[in-house]
RNA sequence: GGUGAGGUAGUCAAGUGGCCAACGACGGCGGACUGUAAAUCCGCUCCCUACGGGUUCAUAGGUUCGACUCCUAUCCUCACCA
């Protein structure tokens, strides 16, 4: 039993600190039905999950089959420091407004795949306000500046020259001290948080917790670039709220390598089925592409529906395989005759008439399945089906 | 507080008086090709109804026929010293 739940719970993980803490603690659960609580912060700076979230709150449900209670601690106080884990530059702040409606999306996506009845959120922002600046400076002197630029972001931004704001030193220590205030047994979080979840277990001794957090770092999953972390400011992210077409054809554009960290991160399947899967494809028996549909197809489905996942798929055979008109076009309409770069300016297909004439002199510009050759080309009262590249649509119909 | 280095398009990074709307790389976009929005190859990549015009190289002034390049002030970053 403890082995089966100790199997899953590695699957996956890049690191799992204290292993022996986590065995003693399903073993109490086991035998004795004792509860024990697994803390995760979330950053509230962005409004939306992406699929690089979903790895951890798969992991924390994990968790929660298995006797924990989840707290789901959202990072309120702390955002207006902001993370500077992985950023190149100094984090914008954000106001509490912005942050009090970022945390309502955020956490209705979040039980999308948590049990709610097992979670608990907790804000930073209540015991780390009662602080105050003697309480700070105390958490403060816990820690030394040259072990604060031990830490690798903070010393690869120190060498290329790049600022850091000294408040950006204040983020692990407060972060530990949320360990230290919920009493945490288990954190988790990705690898780049190594330094900031290990500064719990440190601050926990410091304030005589007997028992220190456990730590569980998961990998990093990769944006659609395959090579940079998937997130939201470098775009490269499947978002939760996405649109099913959109989640489907974002998963199908990944390469084939990066398919495989997708299952292995996010799938529901077993490792043995992963492994079967792969076996199939590198001695031929399975296309990755019909590997890689199953993959999109199982993502969308969570985060839809099977119906919605399935139109997707017919819908992506329907634009890109047999190259016809998607179902669903945006609609524009315009009073008097139209010039037809400002046309494509103004349905949004492209960002500037500089753009638009380009692309039209290189050919990528079609009016109702023809191309367009002509740069000057004005467009009379009609209907008009305008395309750009392959997979910008729009309609338009002039007045 | 002192001294030195530096701030160039989405990012990184050349350019040190005219040849600069500014090399190159990445990204992005278009085309060809394909199992895909993958890979590869080719082209494009500030704005403007445009063989021309406008606005850019931290900000504000100045020198000059002419400045991203020189001068002055200001803001910001980094290093060393205190």
């Amino acid at each position: 039993m403890i082995e089966e739940a100790l199997l899953e719970i590695n699957r996956g993980t890049a690191e799992i600190i204290d292993i022996e803490r986590i065995e003693k603690l399903l073993k109490a659960y086991f035998d004795e039905g004792k509860n024990y609580t697994v803390k995760a912060g979330f950053d509230p700076t962005a409004p939306d999950l992406h699929l690089g979230h979903t790895v951890l709150l798969q992991k924390l449900a994990t968790f929660q089959k298995f006797g924990a209670r989840v707290q789901f601690l959202i990072g309120d106080f702390t955002a207006t420091i902001g993370d500077p884990t992985g950023k190149s530059a100094t984090r914008k702040v954000l106001t509490p407004q912005d942050i009090a409606k970022n945390i309502e999306s955020y956490t209705s996506q979040a039980f999308k795949i948590l049990d709610e009845s097992k979670t608990d959120i907790v804000y930073n922002k209540e015991w780390l306000d009662a602080l105050g600046s003697v309480g700070m400076l105390q958490l403060a002197s816990n820690l030394t500046v040259a072990r604060m630029l031990e830490r690798d972001d903070f010393s690869k931004r120190y060498a290329s020259q790049t600022p850091i704001a000294l408040s950006e030193f204040m983020y692990p220590l407060l972060q530990g001290y949320d360990s230290v205030h919920l009493k945490s047994d288990i954190e988790i979080g990705g690898t780049d948080q190594k330094f900031n979840l290990l500064m719990g277990r440190q601050l926990q001794k410091s304030y005589e917790i007997k028992k220190q957090q456990a730590v569980l770092m998961m990998p990093i999953l990769e944006g659609l670039d395959g090579v940079q972390k998937m997130s939201k400011s470098l775009g490269n992210y499947i978002g939760v709220t996405d649109a099913p077409n959109d989640m489907f054809g974002k998963i199908l554009s990944i390469s084939d390598d990066l398919m495989w960290r997708f299952y292995e991160l996010l799938s529901s399947k077993t490792l043995n089925e992963i492994a079967d899967l792969k076996t199939g494809v590198s001695d031929g028996s399975l296309h990755p592409k019909s590997v890689k549909e199953a993959l999109a197809l199982e993502i969308t489905t969570r985060f839809h529906s099977e119906d919605a996942a399935n139109n997707a798929k017919s819908e992506f055979d329907k634009v890109h395989s047999k190259s016809q008109i998607p179902t669903d076009i945006p609609e524009f309409s315009c009073e008097g005759e139209v010039w037809i770069a400002k046309a494509l300016l103004d349905c949004a297909l492209e960002p500037s008439t500089s753009q638009a004439r380009r692309d039209i002199k290189q050919g990528g510009v079609k009016i109702n399945q023809e191309k367009v050759a002509d740069e000057k080309l004005v467009l009379t009262t009609g209907e008009y089906l305008l395309q750009v590249g392959k997979r910008k649509f729009a309609k338009l119909k002039v007045n």
